[in-house]
DNA sequence: TGTACATCAGTGAACGCGCGTTCACTGATGTAC
DNA sequence: TGTACATCAGTGAACGCGCGTTCACTGATGTAC
């Protein structure tokens, strides 16, 4: 029943599930053999090659694919976090949820930074930095509800917002890097130490920010 | 001239500094063969078992290199701390030097908690946290110049230093990550940007803890 | 609707290669007397 | 100091294995008329 197309896109699905699958704490992608893969997959070696030009290729795949995951479960998150200032809680609840429901997704854009082929690299860059993006565009708008307010950003806001960004994805992917690999019950006492740790960064950023626009 | 014990040692530092060169960003260290190493090492695969029982009992000496040297420049930074405030600007600079001279030792602090078996992985935990403790009694030290005071230190101020040195231990190898694989140049603004964001986390963190201790 | 041909996802055999590990060895260094 | 023996770091040949990639193929799906 199934068009041509439609099989091959099946079976594209197959390889991507199953490099996903072959992922852990002791399985980086780098070490992931094509055979492995396909034999994962039901299909012989030989068939790779309809899909995908090298492991390298399915790898970037890969990596848009989770980076992809993971803006969606942030898009969500933002509609959330309008409420009020549950920003922090928020994020992080969502970024838990993510963790559990994707593990290796994340494990993918979080352990990957080494190992690969440059162009694999930059796409786990691109996708970490996305997610920065969009912190800082969240912050901002936390910050300064108004519409207008927005032009009105000194250049040391946007510095401070940028680098508060930073380092809060910088704690959050660390926390995610520990939740990986433990039992459910410790996870809740680490989100909760980040918690902490975003709100003195939050805090922070905002003092020296007043310090700085005097 | 050289005794056998002399000859065996050199030759267990040949394979030490083989695989240290080896790494790179391309290369992570579960993606090194036994053979590649004895290569560069000069000497033939099989003498590599009169030194390891396998390439994980190497690597496992590898890390225990690294976070030996590590904290080694550590205590150097320690003394030229006790000064003044200068604390983040001195343990900034003392990594920097540190991701220089021994970039591939950081490399496997880093990057590899994935993609090796536990023992491994828990050696590299142990180093890192080794380095975690050590900027918490820096931290202490400096809050609380009397030693008196330090038995004075409530619960709630341990938490909060626990959890402020963890997060600049985060923020710090982060950069170290960045400038791994980047020209000199462009170091130098990384390592501004993490003593801002290390500014945040400490004046943060001691609001915080104010405002816990009423 | 039926026929003849084109497309192309998936295949199995075959290749040469580097791998980890074993084994019996060599020969210089170390030790006992 | 000299001799006879023990130790043991380093070796080269050999093994079986899984790997990535090539090639010519098959046969179901798609297309033109």
């Amino acid at each position: 029943m199934a068009s041509r197309s439609e099989q091959k896109q099946k079976t594209r699905r197959a390889l991507l599930d199953a490099a996903f699958g072959l992922l852990s704490v002791e399985r980086v992608f780098s070490s992931l053999s094509l055979r492995e893969v396909t034999r994962a997959a039901g299909i012989a070696p030989t068939s790779f090659y309809r899909h995908f030009d090298d492991m390298n290729d399915l790898g970037i795949a890969l990596v848009e694919e989770a980076g992809l995951s993971l803006r969606q479960l942030l898009r969500k998150a933002r509609s959330r976090i309008v409420d009020q200032g549950t920003a922090i809680d928020v994020s992080v609840d969502t970024f838990m949820e993510y963790i559990i429901s994707h593990p290796n997704h994340f494990r993918l854009l979080l352990r990957e930074h080494s190992g690969n082929a440059q162009e694999f690299r930059a796409a786990i860059k691109l996708e970490v930095n996305y997610f920065v993006t969009e912190l800082e565009q969240d912050l901002v708008l936390r910050a300064h509800p108004s519409e207008k307010a927005e032009k009105e950003l000194t250049a040391t806001d946007k510095e401070f917002t940028n680098l508060l960004a930073e380092s809060m994805v910088v704690i959050v992917f660390h926390l995610g890097g520990i939740c990986l690999d433990i039992p459910k019950k410790e996870r809740l006492f680490h989100a909760d130490r980040a918690r902490q740790q975003l709100r003195m960064l939050l805090i922070g950023a905002n003092m020296l920010k007043k310090a700085k626009n005097k």
